[in-house]
RNA sequence: AGCAGCGUAGCUUAAAGGUAAAGCACCAGCCUCAUAAGCUGGCGCAUACGGGUUCGACUCCCGUCGCUGCUACCA
């Protein structure tokens, strides 16, 4: 009966993070879908590398130190500590967290880095131009305002620099990557990214610069300690390092044995080149296999307005999940938008979904259901299988297609449909209810029809819980627990769940005769935010 | 500026030539097991605008307006 398929591997990154400053919904946004992927995965089956992390590295974080009065390690541990507080807060799952400024990472750093030199793709070149420090880059002169000062940071004059820098010979890949991108349709994602990207490459690839003088908060270049390697030879590396198991030396070749090639890097569109075009490029010098699959997502806004501490609208992940709780943010951050567009946050939105879809129709349900089975059948589930339930029963209908239906929709990172889905049969069950009326089959005397109906639903429930538990996992636990389950589905080794997918993404999988627990609410409906005095602007 | 994409009911989205759909919000009716929840119905008289192709266009073509993204080193 061993149903149990050779354990899979899935490996999986959010981008690494940037501690100039605290963390943003920006940052949690991608980091609970990823979250949400991994734990769908375990609950797949499969053996799964969640890897969440920071980048460190660069002068902004020197200067934020120094603005702090720290030391910049000192600076990172703090900024860090914050990451991982709110990842705590959201229920984020991770396996490893990758921090750029670690021993082992420089070790992979510097390996990695002798392995491309050794393929011919470095080389010292002089850079001259003007420099924004700000910015940290050269900048045409068209680039710059008046004066010669920075077109971005206007009150910072751009410097004129001239100095060898080390560079990355991309050129050499064009036609490499384009080979890539042909064979591998799906390595960048969604379809309007690889477009993009597409497009970029076919416009010809340049060099580009990988090391920094004048820079101290890095890694030096090995064979050359007056440069720093500026950012992409040091962060993007930082997913090696992660692969390591924590008690082996940090090598290439312990890092790449176990979970390499990575399945899915989930990035932001704003670092969508680097990882569809020069990360590729780079793992290609260094011979190592690439990883399957890029899946860039979407920016949010606030009330349909960019957010930004200078229009003073940004969230606050903190406040926002210490007012509504994890799963409320999880769902609604993954439900009400699709992870490769664009996505607002709106409170009286907000409000409205989760009263709608957690409170109302999937927690009043499960309420009404409990109720009724303590009240009609003793508070044991009927003896009962879904044998007993006739095929056309339309809760069955939609139940015995759901498992594949909300699996693909997981696997294409359409979390927002896999909701949809399984808000399907939520919505079934209520009507359901409605139609055949067990209080009135009660009263009636029809003890095998109310028991039959409170079955159909109560595994309608059971098996949308089942389904929704990597965005709503607390949530999920609180459902299951009510009917009588021991399953926590933040327990990530246990073995009551993990394995058994098959079985239990399957509509009829309820067992006979188990005790019910009490009743109780599992989400308390929110009440609307206090209307904010919109004096009209105009 | 060039290239690409988008613009559907108050809101979020569906519908890739054939009577424009769903959820939320709002209103009414019904029910009572339930978290004033649920069910039914209604409202909203929605395809940015202007042309064109077609028997027929949200869908294809052209133009206008608006928004977004990309156009190399934005950690």
């Amino acid at each position: 009966m061993s149903n149990n398929p050779t354990k899979q591997k899935f490996a999986l990154t959010t981008p690494l993070y940037y501690v100039n400053a605290l963390p943003h919904i920006g940052s949690a946004y991608p980091t609970m879908a990823a979250d949400a992927l991994a734990r769908f995965k375990r609950l797949q089956g499969h053996s799964v590398l969640f890897i969440t992390g920071t980048d460190e590295h660069g002068q902004k974080i020197q200067r934020s130190a120094e603005a702090n009065g720290l030391d910049p390690q000192e600076h990172c541990d703090r900024i860090v500590a914050n990451f991982d507080a709110l990842w705590h807060k959201l229920n984020i799952q991770y396996d490893r967290f990758s921090r750029t400024t670690s021993e082992r990472h420089h070790a992979i750093v510097r390996e990695f880095f002798e392995r491309v030199k050794a393929s011919g793709d470095i080389y010292l070149d002089r850079q001259q131009g003007w420099y924004c420090v700000a910015c940290e880059e050269f900048k045409e002169k068209r680039e710059l305002v008046e004066g010669g000062y920075c077109g971005i940071h206007t009150n910072k004059k751009a410097e004129w620099r001239d100095e060898e820098n080390y560079f990355f010979k991309l050129s050499k890949y064009q036609q490499k990557l384009e080979d890539l991108y042909a064979k591998q349709p799906d390595f960048i994602q969604p379809e309007t990214r690889r477009n993009e990207v597409l497009s970029f490459v076919s416009q010809g690839l340049k060099d580009f610069s990988i090391s920094r003088v004048n820079l101290e908060w890095g890694f030096p270049i090995p064979s050359d300690p007056q440069h720093t390697i500026y950012v992409w030879f040091d962060a993007l590396l930082g997913y090696v390092t992660a692969l390591v198991p924590p008690e082996q030396e940090p090598t290439l070749e312990n890092a790449l044995s176990q979970w390499w090639p990575i399945n899915l890097h989930l990035i932001g569109k704003d670092i969508l080149r680097f990882h569809a075009v020069y990360w590729p490029a780079m793992l290609l010098s260094a011979e190592i296999p690439l990883p399957e699959r890029v899946f860039a997502h979407g920016y949010l806004t606030k009330d349909g307005q960019k957010m930004g501490k200078s229009l003073g609208n940004t969230i606050d992940p903190f406040a926002l999940v210490d007012r509504y709780g994890a799963d409320a943010i999880r769902y609604y951050f993954l439900k009400e938008i699709e992870l490769g567009r664009d996505g607002d946050f709106n409170e009286t939105r907000f409000v409205n979904v989760l009263n709608a879809d957690i409170a109302n129709d999937l927690g009043n349900l499960l309420n009404r259901t409990v109720n009724m089975v303590i009240k009609y059948c003793k508070g044991s589930l009927p003896k009962l299988t879904a044998e007993d339930i006739p095929n056309e029963n339309p809760l069955k209908i939609i139940g015995l297609e759901l498992g594949k239906r909300a699996s693909k929709a997981y696997e294409s990172l359409r979390l927002d449909l896999s909701c949809e889905e399984i808000l399907t049969l939520v919505r079934a069950s209520n009507k359901y209810i409605d139609e055949t009326a067990p209080w009135s089959l009660n009263k009636q005397g029809k003890k095998t029809e109310v028991e039959r109906v409170l079955y159909a639903v109560l595994e309608s429930i059971r098996l949308s819980a089942y389904l929704l538990s990597p965005i709503i996992p607390n949530l999920s636990t609180d459902i299951y627990q009510q009917l009588g389950f021991s399953i926590d589905f933040n327990d990530r080794n246990s073995k009551d769940y993990s394995s058994v997918f098959e079985q239990h993404s399957q509509w009829g999988n309820l067992p006979a005769n188990q005790n019910l627990n009490k009743p109780r609410p599992i989400f308390a409906k929110l009440e609307q935010p206090e209307k904010e005095d919109k004096s009209v602007p105009l």
